[in-house]
DNA sequence: GAGCACTGC
């Protein structure tokens, strides 16, 4: 073996991770400075826009070019299709105010729009800024930037066949796992968080000349911090024009936090929706649901019905007792037959697609028409749109996550809707003609108990990559920095906590080497610092796979209908030492010639795994992989499962929780929280020390996807961390205390004996 | 002896 990888070895021994750690990102950055973000820009002129003066362009200007025969960017003749949509735009909602548009966008930096469903926004206002903006002759972009993936890439598609233009030339877009832009491009949709990244790079976005933040009134987190770093960035370019698309209940805010920025609003386009209030309180709003269906399905006119629950089980409950009992109206009462469909996330994608089907014919020619039923999460609110829905329920309720910063726990809550959200509900039924919804709320309810939006998603999580993110963005006083909604104080201290103990920031809060390349790795920092450190411990390629799979769903598959089967073919991967390492086996295996052999989608079935998690994290671990080359991090493996498994200590060190003396459970290190090992785990016995990769409040506090681990690993490893004067007195600290000794004496024992083996020497 | 709302890098 090398010199060099026997020296490594050395510094496992005399040095904590966390110094290893650092010094391999000191050595990874010094080689790579300024990871490359883009290729050039170039510049197109057709001599189309030769009378166009930038920023003082009308509409009448853009229609002409328009409707003229030679596409303007390209040069090449328009298509017919091309005519034909131009026709249908030209019946917008925002076509109507395009002149109305340009001059507001014209004389500020920043704009405000607020557009409804169908008005049109997400297409057209893009379109009018290219006619304006001119991006191909100053060599720069527009971006316009959407929550979700599929948006992103859909309307892309979309506004590619309006301007007649190949997707990924003039129009492109830009997502996770996918660019699909050139140099030519000239308007890029892109989710937020893609730009974010961008800007991690670029601080100040230099390559556009527009940005827009569309659906900005879904708040995602990284949205937030986009605006925040925006507001900043619009004094530092005053050549940069920025536009915040919302809906319109949050218009106001916008434009106050943007000092007061124009604001310009739009009509959408959709069909009236009567709104009916239970008369009392629904103590089981299960219950009330499943009623109100029934009697819609047996008193309403024809249209199909969504109705709103909040997860997995309910649904698949309310789907059963439905079906049941439609088939009692249609025998009794000679009601229309129905189709009950359910929907939400970890659907599979067929399944999801069933609730496109048409609704059921008609039982016999002169008998009541069909009706689809779809039972959807909170999934159907925003991300997916079902056309022909006439009835909505809405019970009113939806799982939200909360963080908890005091024990540093996110979860997931039932909790009521906003009334923003009630109202997001009811527009549901108004998609292709006038509809009705149900609330199974008082109206007194609505107006008095309903908030009016739904906290944004900085105020209910974990902050530590945020955090990180920021910091990385260039941001140094995060006291000071200009969030919309500022997060708790106590939310930001235990996130500056975490990324110095993981030595990501430094005591006086700035950015180490280990935070920079840690902020590379689209991952929670925890999970990103022990994957930086994993060479150390020759298994990398290990920990890129477990990394890769903690941040999927869930690859076990559980089906209510046959959970001992499923059980027991998760036991065929079990690993004595815990379920991270039991992960690692799905993987080896899911990679395996044999399953490859009975084609993957086979495999997965037969072994009650999911197909999309483990692709996915194939995916995720390419990309991770990928990074760890550019920065040359060492790519190694082991066959020793203690390297895996102290490789996991090192980055879950402060996850760990230790079992209670004479009693089942277990306390967490540090916080003294009572938790059980979740009963999905694969440990047989319980050792005495885990880690544990979450920690889920459900019936019970549970911790789950747990490894056992030797506490002498955890006080060499992460010394600061266990420095037991910060922890509180108790069994724990006792133990620690005690193991703190054995490992000293240990050290004092060896260093006697090396210095007689030098005296020797001597 | 349980349950993953939904996104995103």
């Amino acid at each position: 073996m090398s010199e060099e990888r026997s020296l490594k070895k050395q510094k496992v021994s005399d040095e904590s991770t966390a110094e290893i750690v650092a010094e391999a990102a000191e050595e990874a950055l010094r080689l790579h400075p300024h990871p490359q973000v883009d290729d050039t820009l170039v510049h197109h002129d057709n001599g189309e826009f030769a009378k166009f003066k930038r920023h003082q362009t009308t509409a009448y200007d853009a229609e002409s070019l328009e409707n003229n025969t030679i596409n303007p960017f390209t040069g090449n003749e328009f298509s017919n299709q091309y005519f034909k949509i131009l026709k249908g735009r030209r019946d917008l909602p925002v076509h109507a105010q395009r002149n109305e548009f340009l001059k507001v966008f014209q004389s500020t930096q920043i704009m405000v729009f607020v557009g409804e469903t169908g008005s049109g926004k997400t297409t057209q206002i893009p379109q009018f800024v290219l006619f304006d903006d001119l991006p191909h002759l100053t060599g720069s972009q527009v971006a316009c930037t959407q929550p979700r993936r599929v948006a992103a890439m859909s309307v892309a598609a979309r506004v590619a066949d309006e301007l007649d233009v190949e997707l990924g030339q003039e129009v492109g877009y830009s997502i996770r796992f996918e660019n699909k832009t050139s140099n030519k491009t000239i308007l890029k949709y892109m989710t937020d968080g893609m730009l974010l990244r961008e800007a991690m790079e670029d601080h100040d976005l230099k390559r556009y000349s527009v940005i827009i933040l569309d659906e900005a009134h879904e708040r995602t987190l990284a949205t937030d911090i986009l605006m925040g770093l925006l507001k900043q960035v619009s004094i530092r370019r005053p050549d940069l024009k920025i536009i915040i698309m919302s809906a319109t209940l949050d218009a106001e805010k916008f434009q106050k936090y943007f000092n007061d920025a124009p604001l310009l609003a739009v009509p959408g386009r959709t069909h009236p929706v009567e709104i009916y209030y239970t008369p009392e309180f629904q103590r089981d709003y299960l219950d009330a649901a499943i009623r109100t269906v029934l009697q819609i399905h047996a008193t309403e006119d024809e249209g199909d019905i969504l109705l709103f629950l909040t997860g997995e089980e309910e649904i698949e409950d309310a789907c059963r007792k439905i079906s049941l009992e439609c088939d009692e109206l249609i025998r009794e009462q000679d009601c229309g037959p129905v189709d009950v469909y359910p929907l939400y996330g970890s659907l599979p994608p067929h399944q999801q697609q069933k609730i496109f089907n048409p609704a059921p014919q008609k039982l016999r020619p002169n008998g009541r028409p069909g009706r689809k039923i779809i039972i959807s999460t909170n999934i159907a609110e925003t991300s997916l749109t079902i056309d022909g829905i006439v009835y909505v329920v809405d019970p009113g309720f939806s799982k939200q996550k909360v963080y908890n910063p005091r024990i540093r726990v996110e979860s997931l809550l039932v909790s009521p809707i906003s009334k923003a959200s009630a109202q997001q509900r009811a527009g549901r039924a108004g998609r292709t003609r006038p509809g009705k919804c149900f609330r199974l709320y008082t109206e007194e309810a609505f107006k008095k108990e309903l908030i009016e939006q739904s906290y944004p998603e900085i105020l209910r999580s974990n902050l530590a990559s945020t955090v990180l993110e920021l910091k990385k963005l260039g941001i140094d006083d995060l006291v000071h920095f200009d969030f919309m909604d500022p997060p708790a104080p106590e939310t930001m201290m235990r996130a500056l906590e975490e990324l110095n103990y993981l030595q990501c920031l430094s005591d006086e809060g700035d950015l180490t080497a280990l935070g920079r390349l840690s902020s590379q790795f689209p991952l929670d920092p925890m999970l990103a610092v022990m994957l930086i450190g994993s060479p150390a411990f020759n298994c990398s390629e290990e920990i890129l796979s477990i990394v890769s799979l903690i941040s999927v769903p869930s690859v076990f598959v559980r089906p209510a209908s046959a959970r001992k089967r499923a059980d027991e073919c998760k036991m065929q991967f079990a690993h004595p030492d815990g379920d991270h390492v039991t992960l690692l086996n799905v993987y080896e295996q899911f990679q395996s010639d044999d399953a490859l052999q009975i084609g993957l989608h086979q495999w997965c079935r037969d072994n009650f795994l999911s197909y999309r998690s483990l692709t996915t994290a194939k995916s995720v671990r390419s990309q991770l992989r990928r990074i760890m080359e550019k920065f040359d991090l060492e790519l190694n493996s082991t066959s020793r499962e203690d390297d895996i498994r102290k490789a996991l200590a090192a980055g879950f060190f402060m996850q760990v929780a230790k079992k209670k003396s004479g009693s089942k459970g277990y306390l967490t290190i540090k916080d003294n929280q009572e938790v059980l090992i979740h009963p999905s785990t694969v440990l047989a016995k319980d050792p005495e020390w885990v880690i544990y990769n979450e920690f889920v409040l459900t019936s019970k506090n549970y911790i789950r996807t747990v490894t056992a681990v030797n506490p002498e690993w955890l006080v060499e490893l992460a010394p600061k961390y266990y420095n037991l004067e910060h922890f509180n007195k108790g069994d724990v600290k006792l133990s620690l205390e005690r193991v703190i000794d054995s490992v000293e004496t240990k050290k004092r024992v060896e260093d006697s004996k090396d210095k007689k083996k030098s005296k020797k020497k001597a």
